[in-house]
Parts: C-alpha cells; sequence; structure tokens
DNA sequence: CTAGGATCCTGTCAGC
DNA sequence: TGCTGACAGGATCCTA
C-alpha cells in the first residue's frame, strides 16, 4: 500500500516531469473525489511538489495548490515531453489510461497529460490556496515525519505515552507520519518486538532499535523505487521493486529471514494484515 | 484514554 | 461456468 515510500517516490518523479508545466484543462470524470474549484488551478504553472506523510501537495505559480491523497490505489500518471522514451504502463493501471478507473485528467502545456485513476476510490484531491495547505484536516493532524522532523527524544516521548499496541501506535498518522502496514510489519521485525506489545512497555533501548529500524526500513523502499504490492506506480506508469524484498509483510508461512526456524505468521491487529516471526518476536 | 466495528469501494479469489 | 461471500486496506467516525 502506498505509505511514506511510495508517496515519495511519487514526488521525486513529479518534481522531474511535471515541475514548469501549465495546466491548460482538468477533466473531472468522478465528481466525489474532487474537491474545491477546479477553475483556480487552470492556468497556474506547476512549481514544486511536496510530501506531508502519505499526502502529495502541488504548488502552482498562482498561489493555489493541489493536495492529493491516493489512499491504497490511487495513481498519478505522466505523460508528455519530459518523460522521454515513455515507459510500458503497469498492468496494475487497470484498463488503462483512458480506462473507466481513470477519474480525473489535467491537461497540460506542451502536450502533457497527468492522470489521476484509483479502482476502490478512496482517494482524493483537493484545490487549496499554497497558504491553507497546512490546515488541510489530514495535514493538519499529522504527527512528526519520519526521516524528518521526528527525533529519537520525541519517538520516546510518544512511545511510552500510551498503552496502545505498538503496530498500531505506528501506523497512527498523528503520532507518527508516513508509516503505513508494510513497514510497521517490517520495521517491527527487524526490531524483534511482537507488533502488540504495548508501547509504553518497550524498553528505550528497545525504542531505539525501533526508531532505527522504522528508518531503514523506509529508506531502503525509497530506493528500490516504493512496494508496488497492489496498484502502486510510479508516475512514469512502473512499478517498484520493494515488494520482492519485504521481510515478513505478506509471507505467511513462509520461513523467517532470520533463519531460526520460525515461521511467519498472520493475525490481524486494529483490523490490519499483521505479519510476524513468532520466534524473533515474543511478547 | 482505549479497542473494536462500520464505512467508503471494487477487483480478486476461494468455495460450492 | 457462474454465483456468492469474504477479504484487502487508509483514514474517519461512532459506540462501548
Amino acid at each position: 500500500m502506498p505509505e511514506l515510500p511510495e508517496v515519495e517516490s511519487i514526488k521525486i518523479q513529479l518534481n522531474k516531469y511535471i515541475v514548469g508545466h501549465t495546466i491548460k484543462n482538468v477533466d473531472i470524470r468522478y465528481q466525489k473525489c474532487f474537491s474545491g474549484n477546479p477553475k483556480d488551478i487552470i492556468g497556474g504553472k506547476v512549481k514544486k511538489v511536496r510530501r506531508f506523510g502519505k499526502a502529495l501537495v502541488i504548488d502552482l505559480d498562482n498561489g493555489y495548490s493541489l493536495v492529493v491523497h491516493i489512499k491504497m490505489t490511487g495513481q498519478l500518471i505522466y505523460r508528455g515531453p519530459n518523460l522521454k522514451n515513455a515507459r510500458t504502463v503497469s498492468e496494475k493501471v487497470k484498463g488503462g489510461l483512458e480506462g473507466k478507473h481513470t477519474h480525473v485528467v489535467f491537461t497540460l502545456d506542451k502536450n502533457g497529460k497527468l492522470y489521476y485513476s484509483d479502482v476502490r476510490k478512496f482517494g482524493w484531491i483537493k484545490v487549496v490556496k499554497t497558504s491553507e495547505v497546512e490546515n488541510v484536516d489530514f495535514i493538519k493532524r499529522l504527527g512528526p515525519e519520519f526521516l524528518d522532523s521526528l527525533t529519537l527524544d520525541k519517538f520516546k516521548e510518544i512511545v511510552k505515552s500510551t498503552s496502545r499496541a505498538i503496530k498500531t501506535l505506528l501506523m497512527d498518522q498523528s503520532k507518527v507520519a508516513g508509516v503505513g502496514n508494510i513497514y510497521a510489519n517490517d520495521a517491527l521485525f527487524l526490531a524483534k518486538i511482537h507488533p502488540e506489545k504495548k508501547s509504553n512497555k518497550i524498553s528505550d533501548e528497545k525504542i531505539e532499535e525501533l526508531y532505527k529500524a522504522v528508518g531503514e526500513v523506509l529508506k531502503r523502499s525509497i530506493k528500490y523505487g516504493g512496494s508496488s504490492e497492489v496498484a502502486y506506480v510510479r508516475p512514469d506508469g512502473t512499478d517498484g521493486a520493494y515488494q520482492d524484498h519485504t521481510l515478513v509483510y505478506g509471507k505467511e508461512g513462509e520461513k523467517c529471514p532470520n533463519n531460526f526456524g520460525g515461521i511467519i505468521k498472520k493475525t490481524r491487529t486494529a483490523g490490519r494484515g499483521t505479519y510476524y516471526c513468532p520466534n524473533c518476536q515474543k511478547l
């Protein structure tokens, strides 16, 4: 699922492809995913793309911004002059770029296009004034960013402040921004902490290990271009590769990568699939 | 404060 | 083959 590394990968590519393009037209085919006035962005030239947790912000030079949350199955795909030798679009783009899951098409100048598609329709796009981006509900509620503003001390404070299961805490965007299911599972495995462990019962040493583990897992995935487990693709239309390098996520019944004989187990916590090695991650 | 469930949505897959 | 039901999941909201 798109989490911090996936959205970061999209951000990196969009900064390469759409910056400098002017938005000529917006074709909204599924109203529900779009809010704000589309007219406000027409004529705006893309200045920069930013990321807040799992949300993307496309800043224009006319004082407006697009805030995009792709949730699980949203896709942003660019076609145009900045993408030389356009690659074949991944088969994960169901129905293709002009298929029934394409909900918004931005026509850019110089024959560019930005397609937004989303099979499950959970994602959204909002037009807001750039000065108001930080007041968008989702962004306003975000906790500190891993790999950025979240220091070890701050992380310790957050973890010690609650008795909730550590995995649930890691995925709570208001506590820590950007971590979702895949990376919570893998980081807890790397730090050898049981997903159901009560946060305030974790030792300082273990919290530090976890802090490093999350950072490591996120950075590794960014290097792989994100994880194309279900629907994630990059704006050039290609898949990321982290899904081939997960530690425990999606590996129910397989041997634990530490090779001490453990078999990866799958359970559910807070309604989410949870994978761990009962040998390495004791409660 | 916490956990748990329902909600949004549709493709996929197991089971009959 | 074709239908049905369960499942997946990020974030939010509601109830207990």
